[in-house]
DNA sequence: GCAGCTATTTTTAGTGG
DNA sequence: GCCACTAAAAATAGCTG
């Protein structure tokens, strides 16, 4: 699903065939996992591939055995307290970290933008032009959450300009 | 993941809970036949929830049979061999996601810099006498290791102002 | 509750080191 | 073979009818 746009078949090159299974395959734990965290629900599965050699589990062969019980309609229920708490635990943690992450992202957004808003005003017209429309578009919604602040920034600037373009003669050379 | 990031934790609403299970136990079994299909190995999987009554079984009650056979069949040391158990895969996770923290850290320390060196051009004379002796030593650092680029934007900044003043009247006012 | 819509996030195919 | 990167493709959260 990138780049190019694959054709749901068996993938003939060796090469690539194992590349794309390694990867998807890390894909899918992902998804079992958040799935699993997300809506609280039980999932087993396992992957055997000419890859590896032994299978791939999810979540654990306790676990697998345990959905397999319940699969084949024996009833056989909780010996894994202890790992669903872990689970809590360490998934808080990944939350706990990712909000960390997602703060920094918005700090380094920040003073990208302003980093960009300094170069205009140093002169560097070229910078706009050569921002990525991506790039472009955020610095749009930048100016306007903190049109108030940069006005009065910019206002500043000029004053001290001014007050310094007359002190020295700033003629250009 | 869409309109809005989620926090990778239960869901608590009843709701949207059961939403966002459909949903994704329909990806995931996309991915499934997508990964066994492209790679052509063997998988299976059961979804058991609360939702519905029977487990979800992927690719069907006797693939799932044959699938477990063959991994009941192996010695249980090589069952767990290769299990991916929600604590290691959530802890590699967390592993990865405080590199990336570690990177964006760095990357923020530097747009700081670069935000004073642009206010230091713009002519804010007061940001270095205002700023921490710590962060006063994190500059220094910065200027070493970058002085060259510093050197040449700083020349072109002049000339690009030069250029610019001597085109529109830049007399302040 | 469910089916369809899209803005946004996430996954990943191909690439180069 | 593995990792990091990036453009493109796919999945999906929140909405609406």
């Amino acid at each position: 699903m990138a780049r190019k746009k694959v054709k749901l078949a068996f993938i003939k090159n060796d090469v690539s065939r194992k590349a794309t299974y390694k990867k998807r395959k890390k894909g899918l734990m992902k998804k079992l996992s958040e799935l699993s965290i997300l809506c609280g629900v039980e999932i087993c599965a396992i992957v055997s591939s000419p890859y590896d050699i032994e299978p791939d589990v999810w979540p654990s062969a306790v676990g697998v055995r345990r959905t397999l019980a319940r699969f084949q309609s024996m009833p056989e229920s909780d010996q894994s307290k202890n790992m669903v708490n872990q689970e809590n635990y360490l998934s808080k943690r990944i939350q706990k970290v990712e909000e960390q992450l997602e703060k920094l992202r918005k700090e380094n957004r920040d003073k990208e933008m302003r980093e960009i808003m300094y170069r205009c005003l140093v002169g560097e017209k070229l910078v706009i032009k050569n921002m990525s429309s991506v790039d472009l578009y955020d610095f749009g919604r930048f100016l306007e959450t903190n049109s108030m602040e940069i006005r009065n920034k910019i206002y500043a600037l000029k004053k001290m300009r001014i007050y310094s373009s007359s002190n020295n003669t700033s003629k250009p050379n």
